[in-house]
DNA sequence: GTAATTTGGTGATTTAAATCACCAAAAAAC
DNA sequence: GTTTTTTGGTGATTTAAATCACCAAATTAC
């Protein structure tokens, strides 16, 4: 890896007031970023995988694909994230596949690298620790208080995930198809199209296309509360 | 806590070829057991935590509950699971609730001398970052597949996961009661036990009160495959 | 530039499962 | 030992959302 190319969002993965300089640079070193394209994929469930993966930039859908059954859209994974960290340290196997929904581009670092660094820096391993417990923590959290929530909650907590954990904005574009969208707020692309065009009959947003303007965030909240 | 005391499902909490007898002794020392009766609350959603809480004997469910909403059962802890542990690391706020469904011992150590031990020793943060990620990928897993399943592919997971998971036979006693088991498949009482009541129609099972006899472990696998 | 595919969208119909309303048996409380 | 509460259980009804069947517009491929 070129230093000279090494953007300020390593710090997320290298915080330079637990690692020292030697250590930042051997984990740089070690390691290389791979582009990929807006569509493809960076990983697939099942396969064996024996590096650590940082989104360095760009945004990344993490799912779970059944066979025939639907598939479920985990997180959107944003700069700063690992990436298919739980698979890597749980069991080597990835269970969930990634692609690209916007270019972007991915650290990967061999994991007995990353894992020499850990050994000699107990710090760095309680830093990871969180790292990856705070983000167990997100997923749980939009997974469960999703699932007896009925459509209206459904979708109303899918706006504000990408209004406040992706965006940090009342306007933005949804970077999924209705179909990713309804993947991602685990129901089908019909009743989430027509649940979108509930909210905008009502004023509570405004549509047009892909991009969402939110014109009652109250209601909205409102809605993800009563489920 | 007394050396006599210490039993050897401790080894999965201190490594003892990852841990030095000091640092195990230092760990032991600095924690404390206490225990839990049948139905005793251990711990409570919202609470802020500062201990780590390794389940020594006996039984715990792991739920979140909702204001109105119905609970959702994430595991239903055995000895030597770490129970709350991704809270603790991940904002300090305990994400779910726990109470005993056997009588149980749970050891609680304060975090900072946690924390210290692996600050000195690398190794031991990575066998605690596997062993996280591994329980983490085991509910993702049960949660996720359950997710789009129907109700007998529902009741048939529940089935397995006590059969293989929990008990390791194909005759047990549901620890829980019908609504709890409802909670922990993702449905109501109701249909919790006319599914149960099919499976015994079906010859698929036989049920006296809480105890389950399998007849018929394939169609299980393959309702719970079929979802 | 045209053909093929994917996407967004709507209406009608079906279906699975939640809800409601009970009751008997068991367990817990007094 | 009686009362109260919780649990297991069943039938009837309602309801939310999936499924089915389309179509137009927009993309993508050739």
């Amino acid at each position: 890896m070129n230093p000279e190319s090494i953007s300020p969002i390593f710090t997320k993965l290298f915080p330079n007031d637990i690692l020292s300089s030697q250590e930042i640079n051997k984990l740089q070193l070690g390691g290389k970023i791979i582009s990929f394209n807006k569509k493809d994929v960076v990983f697939r469930q099942g396969t064996l995988i024996s590096h650590v993966m940082f989104l360095e930039s760009g945004m990344v859908k993490l799912f779970k694909e059944g066979k025939n059954e639907r598939s479920i859209i985990l997180k959107i994974s944003t700069p700063g994230d690992l990436i298919g960290f739980v698979s890597i340290y749980g069991d080597s196997v990835l269970h969930d596949s990634a692609t690209a929904i916007e270019d972007s581009s991915v650290f990967f670092i061999d994991i007995n690298t990353f894992n020499s660094v850990i050994e000699n820096n107990g710090k760095y391993g309680i830093y990871l620790l969180k790292k990856v417990c705070k983000d167990n923590l997100n997923i749980f959290e939009r997974i469960t208080s999703q699932y007896h929530k009925q459509l209206p909650g459904k979708i109303a907590d899918i706006i504000l995930y990408f209004s406040e954990q992706i965006y940090q904005s009342d306007i933005f574009e949804f970077p999924l198809t209705r179909t990713e969208l309804a993947a991602l707020a685990g129901t089908t692309k019909e009743s989430f199209i027509r649940t979108l065009t509930e909210f905008k009959n009502d004023k509570i947003i405004e549509i047009d296309g892909k991009l969402i303007k939110i014109k009652s965030i109250d209601i909205i909240k409102t809605l993800s509360r009563l489920g």
